[in-house]
DNA sequence: TATGAATGAGTTTTCATTCAT
DNA sequence: GATGAATGAAAACTCATTCAT
């Protein structure tokens, strides 16, 4: 007798959201008909209503961000002997990696559903506050360390990824956008904040 | 034999356009139909398609963003005697302004949508350039008259502006946003960059 | 300019409803698609739905019964001065009228339909109870008239209308059902009812 | 090598017609999905192929109606002493037994599909027959005793029955319908006929 | 015997767009 | 200039059925 398989249903899973990650990075997903998904995922209609209930379930899967490599960034700000000069750098990295233009429109076109529908926006806020706790706890073992100011280390997150989602953003809208010269502003407010 | 009437014309395109807006910002223009928007705006699917040739049309109005306001506020700036303080204000005010969730959602799916229109893109990219520029005037002004550091205004424009949107994004985003502490520490990095 | 005509609008609702019969008919209204409902009204699927919100609105219409030429049965007997005559041919005449099978199919499954849907009972309910008030109406007169014996004219009504729907169900249902044989005791039980 | 078991089969096929009863009554059969139907029963798809060569065949298995209780009436009017008085309430009891809404929205669907589905109606024929069939060997019987008068008794079974029927199919439909009242003027009826 | 996996045509419904008046 | 009528392709989703294990 058959045993049910969650290996392959795991597999299977991945599959479709890979086939769905490359509609949507390509078209945008009220663009992206169920019938593209399945047939970049390479399965059947029938499979994708098996493993996602609607297509709202599978946008949902990518409200939770995957912020592996940022949380590895916000590591190594946490073991930096110096914070302060890391910082610009880990803002430029931030700002980069978040400045691909299919990302960029995936993740705006889920945070604008997100602001309608609930469900999204709580995964949303979710993943982002995972971040955004990492970030905190490496910023006040820096400030232990006597590394960094003793300033607000929640508002502090908020406005260096404040500062890196903004800049991505108008990496991508500004054709006069200088990176070198953003950087260095950075770097002096940095200093002009955190500095002992 | 009948004239063209050309401020007719013009008052039946706002109408149009603002039962457009109203329908975008309640349920985003992907769910938005053309009938919906005929009916919210008061006008038959006919004369819809009189003014505006398909659907994109009417998106691509949305694109050239209302900025009337921001222009207002960096008037403020370009006359203030203290810019360094001002613009911690100005920020907050920007931030917030955008923050509302109905036109965040607004300007996130114009903005998802042009990174693939290039016809939008492209009044987007203007609109908010023409924005750039007037702070850069501002910057310029403010340092010609020795009250800003003589740092890169192109780049001091993007780091505000950036820092504006990354804090209105996180401002909806984040549940324990503090915005007092924010500007706090927005306060302090702008002393750090421009004390002469 | 164009003004909304009432008249097509009517044409095309029957128009409508005249194909959906011919479906429902022939192949019951679960296995009649929209598309085919369409196909056989000879209208596209959009004006479909201008008339009709979803199938169930077209159903719907079919559970207010075409009740006319009950009536006029019923006129029959109001006037009749032989009443207790002829009831037995009023119960056979209606008995027949619904013994079509495609009709009794139709009826059949609005009827079943109606017992999980209030909005369908309800509209069913109330067809049904104009026929009944008519019936009612019309023993009460040949009471008062002396023609008819002072028993309950609701029940009794419910038993004449009851005898005429099981009859017809049993019509075709049974391969010996003798019509000339079963009115005949009709005939007899009325007069032990109904006779002064 | 394992042998086939015919009381398992046995046992799985009323399994499986136990769960399609569950949801068809509670959703109609056209409702029912063959998924609905395994899950309700408890048995994989795979199975309940092997037990049923498609849906049609599951639905076949309820146009032979469960008649024992009203074989179980009918032998009471076969020994009944006044047998004219024992018929209004074989009759009350017939139709209370199938007014139940879920069961009369079963036997409607089942006729109303039959009368497409010959193979169905072969079934529901055969097995109202039977039904018949009783009854009227009932009749004769009492008829022979001296104990109700000397008609025709097919026909008369095919009133009874069909009074049955009919006056179930009234109580669900009616508001104001009195069974009290009804019953009296069947009683009366009965009389009326059947009295030696 | 029994299971879970998979299919894909079919269903209802929507919607951008065009046309006649 | 303005309207209501009409279209039909395409969308999301379902489901009877088959297959591999």
């Amino acid at each position: 007798m058959r045993k049910a398989n969650p290996e392959l249903q795991q597999q299977r899973r991945e599959q479709i959201l890979g086939g769905a990650e490359r509609c949507f990075r390509a078209k945008g997903f009220h663009q992206s008909s169920m019938q593209d998904i399945a047939r970049e995922a390479g399965v059947s209609m029938g499979l994708l209503y098996r493993y996602f209930e609607n297509k709202e379930a599978i946008v949902a899967s990518f409200a939770t961000i995957d912020s592996a490599s940022v949380i590895a960034l916000i590591g190594e700000l946490a073991t930096s002997e110096k914070p302060i000069e890391f910082i610009p750098t880990m803002i430029r990295r931030l700002a980069r990696e978040s400045a691909d233009p299919e990302y960029l429109r995936l993740y705006m076109e889920v945070f604008a559903e997100s602001l309608r529908n609930p469900r999204l926006l709580e995964a949303l806020v979710e993943s982002e506050e995972s971040v955004r706790h990492a970030l905190v706890v490496a910023i006040k073992s820096q400030q232990a360390a006597r590394r960094l100011a003793s300033i607000d280390a929640g508002a502090l997150a908020d406005v260096l990824l404040g500062l890196a989602d903004g800049i991505s953003l108008r990496a991508t809208l500004v054709r006069q956008f200088k990176p070198a010269a953003v950087e260095k502003i950075v770097a002096a407010m940095m200093v002009g904040v955190l500095k002992l």
